[in-house]
DNA sequence: TCAAAAATCATGCTTTTAGAGGATTGATTG
DNA sequence: CAATCAATCCTCTAAAAGCATGATTTTTGA
């Protein structure tokens, strides 16, 4: 009996080269595609799935909340996270969703086939490249943002400056500038451009 | 005769998607296959290739960089830029580069075939969901940096600070100061924070 | 070769950030 | 209920960034 398998990612490419990469292999079957969160739910209702491989960045919701959704929904669905290199940061937080694993998309075949046999078989994978090839200054996992410091990220990365987002905000310069004290100590950074970086490389904004 | 193509494109799953939408086109051939640009122009030299498309982010060299040496070397190879959503504004860099045309990594089967036939009839072919799709204050184009001020922005974004800068490069603070007010003056901003935004953005940092 | 562009430096001024050290309120939750 | 945490506000200082204006010397490309 083959593991069955869903890929959940808005790229044809991606999707075209999963499925042709995993087609002429034995015992793994690819059952379904979706390019977005709610037709990956849906799919997930209506079908048998062992495995589904979750891109983070999607267009409606993010891997990381689909992800959470999809372990919610059907626990007995294994999830596996589908990243770029430049979303190393986001798989830690993946994990704590309850992913398996994650696959870095510039993975090879064989890659791809360990991964799904480690998972099918109860187990976690990991990228080795992960750890080394974590590139300039990124954190080891993505800080946990309240929704205020969200909030003053977003507009500090759109140029607004202290005085702006209080008014923006309506609150006081002080908080914002509370806010932006904080949002440089859970990124282990000390400056505006150093913050700003990250958190694109993140995807944050 | 079918048109002879060549993929250039660091990541697996991008280059297998490629070659399995193109596998079953009549008119198409897909003759080889190169994850850097090195192996990209030695590909060229030994063989005949019609359109070579090229990922905007390699490894070794960027896209921009490769598309001109290969209209240099091989005039008679057209360029197809592939690029995702956040390179857009690279494209035109491409294009001034002698590529003639673009297709985003999103783009459906249909496009790419027509971006094969237009190019190959040589036109030009352009992604409609380029103009329309452009996200949160992305510029018209990617401004032109000059090797300095590359250096200063990339030292920027790691976070140091004008008199660090300095030290590293050199050179005085007010000279690193004046790279800085004309790289904001390029982008057309205001402060560090939209600078980096934009600039991780267009991948340049 | 000659003009344009790049890289270099300076001065003076204002605004913004970074950093330290608090303090208060309200909500959540074990 | 007490502890924790988010969000709010405060003062003060020093450092850095932003803005204007202007100038000299290399490079480089047409």
């Amino acid at each position: 009996m083959s593991v069955k398998i869903l890929i959940v990612d808005d790229h044809p490419l991606v999707l075209e080269g999963l499925k042709s990469l995993l087609a002429d292999t034995e015992g793994v079957q690819v059952v379904g595609t979706a390019s977005n969160a709610i037709d990956a739910i849906t799919f997930l209702k209506n079908n048998e799935v062992d495995i589904a491989f979750l891109d983070i960045n999607l267009p409606d919701i993010s891997g990381i909340d689909l992800c959470k959704k999809v372990k919610d929904q059907f626990p007995e669905v294994k999830t596996l996270a589908l990243s770029t290199f430049n979303e190393r940061a986001y798989v830690s937080r993946m994990i704590q969703n309850g992913a398996s694993g994650y696959l870095i998309k510039s993975s090879g075949k064989e890659d791809i086939l360990e991964a799904i046999e480690q998972v099918q078989a109860g187990g976690y994978f990991m990228n080795v490249q992960f750890d080394q090839a974590a590139p300039t200054g990124a954190p080891k996992t993505v800080p946990f943002l309240t929704r205020r410091e969200k909030e003053v990220l977003v507009l500090i990365a759109e140029g607004l400056t202290n005085p702006q987002i209080a008014e923006q905000l309506f609150i006081s310069v002080t908080t914002v500038n509370s806010h932006r004290q904080n949002l440089l100590m859970k990124f282990e950074v000390s400056n505006t451009a150093s913050l700003i970086k990250l958190a694109a490389g993140l995807g944050l904004i």
